[in-house]
DNA sequence: AAATTATTTTAGATTTGTCTAAATATATTT
DNA sequence: AAATATATTTAGACAAATCTAAAATAATTT
């Protein structure tokens, strides 16, 4: 279990979201991801390969190995934890909870990020609906689907929100929409797109095709 | 309000804890304290001063000045902010607080450190008794007496315990000894310099006086 | 397949924070 | 007050992380 620099764990982080089941992520991927330079990115990529946390050949691209990816989500798990407490305990709203995460994760201490997470409840999912993985890494697969893809008369809970600006904040605020909500569809418009939904205990409403493309849910016979 | 390095803020903390209300810290006091070489306390010192948190002349020692000191307390109410959180939240024991909150002081986030004071329920002293500065960065002073200083038949209230070590805190936790346990002496013995002490509702108890010279208290009329 | 374009790597510089060893200043003895 | 000892600073080196500019490699176009 060795210790990693905050700048080693960024690149780490960065190359675990970007690299998807099969290709390799390139040099100027890593460094639009980072904001930094393709030049610092061989750098940083030749210092995680003698560390042996990633495959790289110069020219080839890279991905993470066994290790590399265990370490990485030991970072997310850190980066989930703050998160959930950030929203759940100190009233954090989604949009500010990700950016201050972000420091806090390089926090590595195993004891305090274990102990945070039975004081928190051992959560499941973080304030954006995203898996939290457990203290071996273990982390679930969430059959994330976006709303516009939800079939009609599905009962579906909102996991999700890709978009993490104040103006989509308002507008689910204003329609009662958060996370966990559950709601189905109950007809679609070809003109426009739009969409009418209910939730439970609640008259149906109407929804832009702007924001269902930014409204994410599981469906609930794989419930969270 | 500028962010400081991770590095600056240990040495501007070193300096507030050393510094009385009469001489300078030497460089060689602050690196023994930082375990670094004077050499490098040199070249922070000329850092620092150029960036106007501190007076120094070479040779001379050197001062927080009033920024410096108020930069100071901020590491500290961020670090003692954590201490409570870690004690009182996710129950570490006195001795691991410190380790673990010296990382998450430099979490440099001004709401993230106010909205944590407020869920913690704005503590005035962390765990070990001292006290924490709060949004503004104004400090009680509290008088702490060593045990041994405090008269007979005089309740007073346990405030903090020099020692951390593992067997301190055994022997405390038998005795029923806790921050916050009000107590009086009863009886002084001159041979041994032990001493027997009273808290309400149990037999009175002998602590010696290598135990009394390591627990302060406050006296009740200026309570915590 | 040759030429052009895009990507990636190397070479060398910079900043921050540290160190060792040598030089300088201050303090203490005799 | 001169000699010795201690404390502090300077000079120069090094590692981490970054950058720019140039060189090398790969991909694309004609």
């Amino acid at each position: 279990m060795l210790n990693y620099s905050t700048s080693e764990e960024n690149y780490i982080k960065a190359i675990f979201h970007l690299q998807g089941n099969t290709d390799n992520v390139t040099t100027n991927e890593l460094a639009n991801e980072l904001k930094t330079k393709p030049a610092s990115v061989t750098d940083m990529m030749k210092k995680l390969k003698t560390k042996k946390l990633l495959n790289y050949q110069p020219y080839q691209g890279f991905r993470l190995n066994n290790e590399g990816t265990r370490v990485a989500l030991g970072i997310i798990r850190r980066h989930r934890l703050w998160e959930y407490f950030l929203a759940e305990k100190l009233k954090f709203t989604w949009d500010e909870v990700h950016q201050v995460a972000e420091d806090l994760e390089h926090v590595s201490n195993k004891k305090l990020i274990d102990k945070l997470d039975e004081y928190l409840g051992f959560p499941r999912v973080d304030p954006h609906g995203d898996p939290i993985p457990d203290a071996n890494g273990k982390i679930e697969t969430i059959k994330k689907i976006c709303l516009t893809e939800l079939p009609l008369n599905i009962t579906a809970s909102v996991c999700s929100v890709s978009d993490q600006s104040g103006e989509i904040l308002e507008l689910l605020e204003h329609k009662k929409i958060a996370l966990g909500t559950k709601l189905e569809i109950k007809k679609k418009f070809d003109f426009d797109n739009s969409m009418e939904i209910k939730i439970r205990q609640q008259p149906p409403m109407t929804i832009s095709e702007q924001l269902a493309k930014n409204i994410f849910v599981t469906l609930l016979s794989n419930s969270l």
